[in-house]
RNA sequence: GGGUGUGUAGCUCAGGUGGUUAGAGCGCUACGUUGACAUCGUAGAGGUCACAAGUUCGAGUCUUGUCACUCCCA
């Protein structure tokens, strides 16, 4: 027996804990169909589930149940990111709190550290995961640092270098002052901030009274100059170039020279050339052979090539413009809106900075990848992601791919006594090649850079599945199938992907890329920790289950747009839960069991063959849309269905005939009931997984379990079918309609009349009086060919006129009104298609199909003006 | 500055290739009958589809421009 009320808290867990124990998230190896893969975009090990997280998984979840049930061999292959910088800090925070930093351990300890952090806290988002229903196969569960993925990261890097791809290089980097390291152009995020834009002048060389008049924004930063630029095409002060200039306080003479980068426009026109601490400067210097000055320590204090060694760049800053003003070159300091880098992890003003670091062609690894993206190998879902995918290919910069950390993949790489580089899989193998240049043996020192996460992640498609064995898995679930995740990490990672799997695969890691958006808060703003607007997609969980959340998903998701979060909106999918629930339970209490020799071709009653229509309609529906990734429209084809066609019409006019005496008219119905909602469980359970299993646990006798039931494909649906019953709904709501704004108290049972109703719609008449007096609440109804009377309350249905006797209780006042009403709404619609018809060129020029289709519309209408019109005349005098 | 979206009911949003009276959920109003469900039912109100011009027999849908906002990249 089933609950009284709906509690997924009962079953919601009991029912993923027997999924994953008798092994139904392990793909089918023995079907012949087709394979569908998705690999899990890889949390952080150190990640808690959010909302975002839940948008993403659900919908992927929905894919690969809804697959699964198609029968094909079916994986979805889960893991963890072992997010270098965001474990790092974790675990290095952990540390803070008893006293301690990573180097009171030493690196060996502290990786042991983070190991054992990862152990004990690392699985928080997996089992999240559980609870939102992901059907992931756990006993694949892949971690980026596990030996296996370690063992692909080696053997990737050592090919890229071998082919000339990966290159060490002493460039301007973004630096990290608080993490001391490296970190990519994609992990540093543009802050706009008011500043100050600093005035003052350099002395120029050989004359007491001529100045240069530089601008800046970073004043502390002159010490690192090496030239002054100019635009040759300006007027003003092109005189200087070629002087020399001298930088106050240290006093060191620097060339003044022509370049375009110095815009007359802009400040002075004249501009302060920092080529090691400036991305623009840098190139100044390249075109013009500048030597680069280092003027900060890795914490970004100044160093000894500063007159303030030590001092952080505000204090420097200030004391630099002290000096300057007493040296009397300061002219002024103006407010200036600019743009300053923050490290999106730290939190602190990135540096550029000059170090040596490790790079990938990332430029010449993008030309595979577009061109796949180009034909078509690969296909973006919505496809104008493409756009945004190019652009960011076509402008691609070298990818630096070292990083100054300890948590991480070491990079392959050892130094030989004279610096020679080593690039191996393993020691051994650096060592013999090592004995092999030198001649003998020798000791070798390891690179202690680690490389960026995504290096790792870049691999995930093919590392996950088994390369660089040759597997099983590999051979038949790569290429995977679909790609989802939201448009934030095209760049990081879906890019990444592309290139490292073209590079080393030769073939793409997924056939499509499904790319959603955001989920924001309630009034549309983006959901994060310093606003205090995240909701936790647990506590909902808890609140109004799983599947609420998830259909919410689902039916929230169409392509290209953000999710505003509803918590409203969720309620209304849980009340969708406890209407299927209830709808279950009616069915318990009426012995509606499923019926091993019902075959719904064989339905006799109109009723019965209608709902099997409907479900056959809605199930093509929800298909064509999954398969078309159209998530919304897959979620409201079942909504719809479940609670406007089944629970409203369907279970009412079953009614009767269940509480009535026509034995084999009850069985059909029961049969026909217990069929048409197995048919429910099976099209939802993609989107509602949890509910769907109960019922279907507890509802009939199976035997298959709802996960793995076949999905219906093909079905002939019977249009004929679905006509009479359609009919009788029209008319059904006429009669609730005209009740309703007659003011006619629902208890009043009434007796109602067609008159004018073409043989058809008799014969529909008499078949299902029982039906419509029931829904309508009538005495009875029948076809009527006699005279129309004033106490008859008059309605137009299709072509007949329906007629309420009111036996002197009619409010000629209300009728008046509503006959009027109507035909206002008439006349609006007649002047439309009189205009649109008497339009020579509509009618000729228009598919004479829509023609014909307009011309039927009027004649209708103008029938139904007359109608309206005579009743109206009738009770004129009343 | 370059690029990309978005603007439809009080609110949150649907409306693949142009063709009935533009839909849903929530909210609102009125009513509510014994039995699946008040986490419900029935009926109803509410929209000049941001604005302007254009293409077309016909535009929420296509084109251009304007305004407002979002996001991405500089």
């Amino acid at each position: 027996m089933l609950e009284k009320n709906y509690t997924p808290k009962d079953f919601e867990e009991k029912i993923y804990a027997d999924w994953e124990t008798s092994g139904d998230f392990k793909p089918d190896m023995r079907s012949n169909k087709d394979a569908f893969a998705i690999v899990i975009p890889p949390p952080n090990v150190t990640g808690i589930l959010h909302m975002g997280h839940a948008l993403d998984n659900t919908l992927q979840d929905i894919l690969i149940r809804y697959n699964r049930m198609l029968g094909k061999k079916v994986l979805w292959q889960p893991g963890t990111d072992h997010a270098g910088i965001a474990t790092q800090m974790v675990v290095e925070r952990n540390l803070a709190k008893e006293g301690k930093t990573k180097h009171d351990l030493g690196r060996e300890k502290f990786i042991e550290t983070v190991w054992k952090w990862k152990e004990h806290s690392g699985g928080t988002i997996t089992k999240q995961l559980r609870r939102l229903g992901a059907s992931c196969d756990w006993s694949r569960e892949r971690f980026t640092m596990d030996e296996g993925l370690s063992r692909a990261v080696r053997k990737i890097f050592v090919s890229l270098y071998k082919d000339g791809l990966i290159f060490k290089a002493k460039k301007l980097v973004n630096w990290d002052p608080k993490l001391g390291t490296a970190v990519s152009d994609l992990e540093v995020v543009q802050k706009d901030t008011l500043g100050k834009m600093y005035y003052y002048r350099y002395p120029i060389e050989g004359s007491d009274s001529e100045y240069i008049t530089i601008a800046t924004t970073r004043p502390e930063t002159m010490f690192g100059d090496t030239a002054v630029a100019i635009s040759k095409d300006n007027e003003k002060l092109k005189h200087l170039i070629g002087k020399n200039c001298i930088i106050p306080i240290i006093n060191k003479v620097i060339p003044i020279i022509a370049d375009e980068h110095a815009d007359p426009e802009k400040g002075t026109g004249a501009v302060k050339i920092t080529p090691a601490h400036d991305f623009n400067d840098f190139e100044v210097g390249k075109r013009h052979n500048l030597p680069l000055v280092n003027i900060l320590n890795p914490d970004a204090t100044l160093n000894e090539n500063t007159p303030y060694e030590g001092m952080t760049t505000q204090e420097a800053r200030a004391k630099t413009i002290e000096e300057l003003t007493k040296l009397g070159l300061m002219d002024k300091i103006e407010d200036h809106p600019m743009v300053i880098p923050y490290g999106d992890r730290s939190g602190v003003v990135i540096e550029p900075l000059m170090t040596d670091q490790w790079f990938v062609d990332a430029p010449t690894l993008a030309k595979e990848a577009m061109r796949v993206v180009e034909n078509g190998e690969m296909e973006f879902v919505p496809k104008s992601y493409e756009k945004t995918y190019f652009e960011w290919m076509r402008n691609i910069q070298p990818w630096c791919i070292s990083r100054q950390l300890w948590w991480g993949h070491q990079m392959p790489i050892w130094y030989g006594p004279d610096d020679t580089i080593f690039c191996e899989e393993n020691e051994e193998e650096a060592l013999a090649a090592a004995e092999k240049h030198y001649g003998k043996k020798v000791e070798l020192r390891r690179e202690t850079d680690v490389l960026d996460t995504w290096f790792s992640s870049g691999l995930w498609a093919f590392s996950t599945l088994g390369w660089p064995d040759k597997t099983e898995y590999l051979d038949t679930f790569y290429p995977t199938s679909v790609l989802v995740t939201g448009f934030d990490i095209i760049f990081f990672w879906v890019a990444r992907m592309m290139m490292m799997s073209m590079y080393k695969m030769k073939q793409v890691p997924f056939k499509k890329c499904y790319i959603h958006g955001l989920v924001r808060d309630e009034k549309g703003q983006k959901m994060s920790k310093s606003k205090g607007n995240t909701v936790d997609p647990m506590a909902t969980i808890e609140k109004y289950g799983a599947d609420a959340l998830r259909f919410f998903m689902a039916a929230m998701e169409t392509q290209g747009r953000d999710i505003n979060l509803s918590e409203a909106r969720i309620a209304g999918y849980r009340n969708f839960a406890t209407k299927l629930w209830n709808a279950a339970r009616f069915g318990e209490m009426n012995e509606c069991r499923l019926d091993a020799s019902y075959n719904p071709k064989n339905a006799k009653l109109a009723v019965n063959k209608w709902i099997i229509a409907k479900a056959q309609e809605a199930s093509k529906e929800v298909t064509e849309n999954l398969n078309s990734f159209r998530f919304s429209d897959a979620a409201n084809a079942v909504y719809q269905f479940v609670w406007g066609s089944f629970c409203d019409w369907y279970i009412e006019m079953i009614k009767p005939i269940l509480y009535g005496e026509n034995e084999a008219d009850k069985a059909e119905t029961r049969a026909t009931f217990a069929w048409v909602l197995d048919r429910i469980l099976i099209i939802l359970h993609p989107f509602m997984p949890f509910i769907t299993t109960e019922l279907w646990n507890n509802t009939s006798e199976r035997s298959v379990k709802l996960i793995h039931a076949a999905w219906p494909e093909n079905e002939q649906i019977d249009e004929q079918a679905m006509k009479e019953i359609d009919w009788a709904i029209d008319l059904i709501s006429e009669i609730r309609s005209l009740r309703s704004e007659m003011n006619i108290p629902a208890s009043a049972k009434l007796t109602v009349y067609l008159k004018g109703a073409e043989e058809k719609s008799k014969q529909h008449l008499s078949q299902l009086d029982k039906i419509i007096c029931t829904l309508a609440r009538l005495e009875s109804i029948g076809a009527y060919e006699g005279e129309i009377t004033p106490d008859m309350v008059q309605g137009v249905f299709k072509e007949s006129t329906l007629l309420l006797p009111l036996k002197g209780v009619v409010d000629f006042k209300a009728e008046k009104e509503r006959l009027k009403k109507e035909l206002d709404n008439l006349n609006k619609y007649l002047e439309g298609y009189e205009r649109k018809l008497s339009n020579p060129s509509f009618v000729e020029r228009a598919p004479a199909a829509v023609v014909e289709e307009e011309r039927r519309r009027q004649s209708e209408a103008k029938e139904n003006k007359a109608k309206v019109e005579a009743a109206l005349e009738r009770i004129a005098n009343f």
